[in-house]
DNA sequence: TTGTAAGCGTTATCAT
DNA sequence: ATGATAACGCTTACAA
């Protein structure tokens, strides 16, 4: 026998399907008999509602999509586990789909969301912000708006004040600002920022934005020798920091790009045979869960990822009530642990 | 305007609703002008198909659910990379959740998942293997199966050989048994293993097996002092190692029941002076990334995490080429790094 | 090559 | 309190 329908109940149960949906949704008076009647019906058959065919007519299907760079990412999942609590917690299921970083499969990927009808779209993590993509994303939450839905950017900046979006963000440039100020404050003057490269990509730019701002409130200027390239993960940050080493540069703390990347450069550091704190102070960003387990322990920028993940679908399923407030901006904080010392004296500026 | 539908398209292009849908499937001739026309009402009215409307005439969601414990501990990340990996090479969209390790949560949400249609239901992660437990997950999967759905295990064992899931398992009680007899080889008597608690856990009794197995084939009996309990994570391992030290319970090596326990261990270990492994030797288990990061590198038992889940998704979907196959066992090996060693001479066996 | 009509499983509307 | 009927947006016979 195929799959049962509310055809099948009210015939077992000598009621009409009218009343089966009734019974099921609760909404509506249905005499007790009658009830138990269906409700044993159902356990009979072992029916289940078809989602498909209710959302055909209900109009909602309940589901909020999930697009992010991996599942892998300590950071991303954590958003993830966010968006996935606070979907559950509001009665809807969860599609997740990943891009790999590749720009333009995650408009594909809006796109297919937008077949699924999918209540609110949450892209996760840092994007481009070259004007041509920002001016695609800024279609598809036009598109989306026009059939319901809701782009909601969560980790990245606004894409503009006419695109429909909900934007949850955290304060990039601020936490980077804080962490250099923090290393300056300690006396550093020869701070190396490990994971420059792609100014185009939000996330990288903003937190450049702040150690560049850090350096200007204390009167410093950066040089350039001491900020590199490289990505987001422990490998770019081993290899740009075997790099600056081989180059001599001279520098007496250094700035991961993320937690990660720092990661990469705590290794390539032991390698040199150089002792963290003392001999060069290292710090991350993103406070995921290892950084407190690297030896030393990492000074980081602790983000309140599942936060962001939670807000970004809330705001998104009661945007009649926070019509006013789809931009959030959530703070960031330094967390200091082992990693970081002042320099040594004959370093110190 | 609301959401445009073929019949909007039909009508903006002068062609019949039918012609429309068969221009989109691609699935029968229709004449170059009249697709043309089709396609260019198709991006005026920025049309997309609703995916509830097809799939409920089409019978088929192309949708494929993933429940797992939760999304950020890195095992579970991996596997659901490969499952979401797998469904998207195959054409069809992911749907997750998470049940937080209660066995009654998953078992709603298998229901959830059966009213979504999903073509596939894989569970990921270890579960309890009660008789009521096996029972109630037989019956599930015999529920999915009348609907025209599939049942995946992954990572947990078959629930006996009538009940129709597919079942894809790595070999636990052999990875246990591998790095328990590396360190018996090395030398080791007193070993202890730590997370033994939840007997009724697939994943802790296939793991303490192969732990007992690898002593009897040594002639050797476990010390029932060394075996301690706890669950998966980190505290864990720190807290029970604490408490072994404390008790001046005599040992040479520690295996942790997941690499994350054996974090722990690491850190209690270091806490207490001991150094690792010349003092004592520690293993782990699923070669997360983080094992090859931690000081000193990890000893752990390598599982094919994104493997697992890409075979879950891909038996499931072709179970009619692969039907005498669903039980598929992948294996397991020991990585060597630097966190084992020979006991020192004052306590070899 | 194209169109007409029926139907997928559910709910909302209007009767009774 | 309950039921008949239309409608949701799409595809798939069957016709033309």
């Amino acid at each position: 026998m195929p799959r049962p329908t509310v055809k099948d109940v009210a015939a077992a149960a000598g009621v009409s399907a009218t009343t089966v949906s009734r019974v099921l949704a609760g909404n509506y008076p249905v005499s007790a008999s009658t009830r138990n009647r269906v409700l044993r019906a159902v356990q009979e058959l072992d029916f289940v509602i078809n989602a498909q065919a209710r959302a055909l007519v209900g109009g909602s299907t309940r589901t909020v999509a999930f697009i992010v760079r991996d599942l892998v990412g300590p950071l991303f999942a954590y958003i993830g586990q966010g968006v996935e609590q606070q979907a559950t917690a509001e009665g809807r299921v969860c599609l997740v789909c990943t891009h790999h970083g590749d720009a333009e499969r995650e408009l594909e990927l809006i796109e297919l969301m937008r077949e699924q009808q999918a209540e609110a779209v949450v892209l996760v993590g840092g994007g481009l912000r070259t004007p041509e993509h920002i001016e695609r994303t800024a279609q598809i939450a036009r598109s989306l708006e026009r059939v319901g839905s809701r782009l909601v950017l969560c980790g990245r900046p606004p894409i503009g004040p006419d695109a429909p979006a909900t934007v949850v963000e955290y304060d990039n440039e601020g936490g980077a600002f804080a962490v250099t100020n923090y290393l300056i404050s300690l006396g550093h003057r020869r701070i190396a920022f490990v994971g420059a490269a792609e100014p185009e990509h939000t996330t990288t730019s903003a937190r450049f934005d702040g150690f560049t701002r850090a350096h200007r409130a204390h009167g410093l200027t950066v040089d350039a020798e001491l900020v590199v390239g490289g990505n987001f993960d422990r490998e770019s940050g081993y290899q740009q920091t075997k790099a600056l080493l081989a180059r001599g540069t001279e520098l007496t703390a250094i700035i991961g790009i993320t937690d990660m990347v720092a990661s990469g450069v705590l290794a390539a550091l032991r390698e040199a045979g150089l002792r963290v704190p003392e001999d060069v102070s290292v710090a991350g960003y993103d406070d995921i869960p290892l950084s407190a387990d690297l030896s030393p322990a990492l000074t980081t920028v602790h983000i309140p990822h599942e936060e962001l993940g939670r807000a970004a679908v809330r705001l998104a399923l009661h945007r009649d009530e926070y019509a006013l407030d789809q931009h959030l901006l959530l703070g960031t904080h330094v967390v200091i642990r082992d990693s970081t010392a002042p320099p040594r004296e004959d370093h110190a500026g």
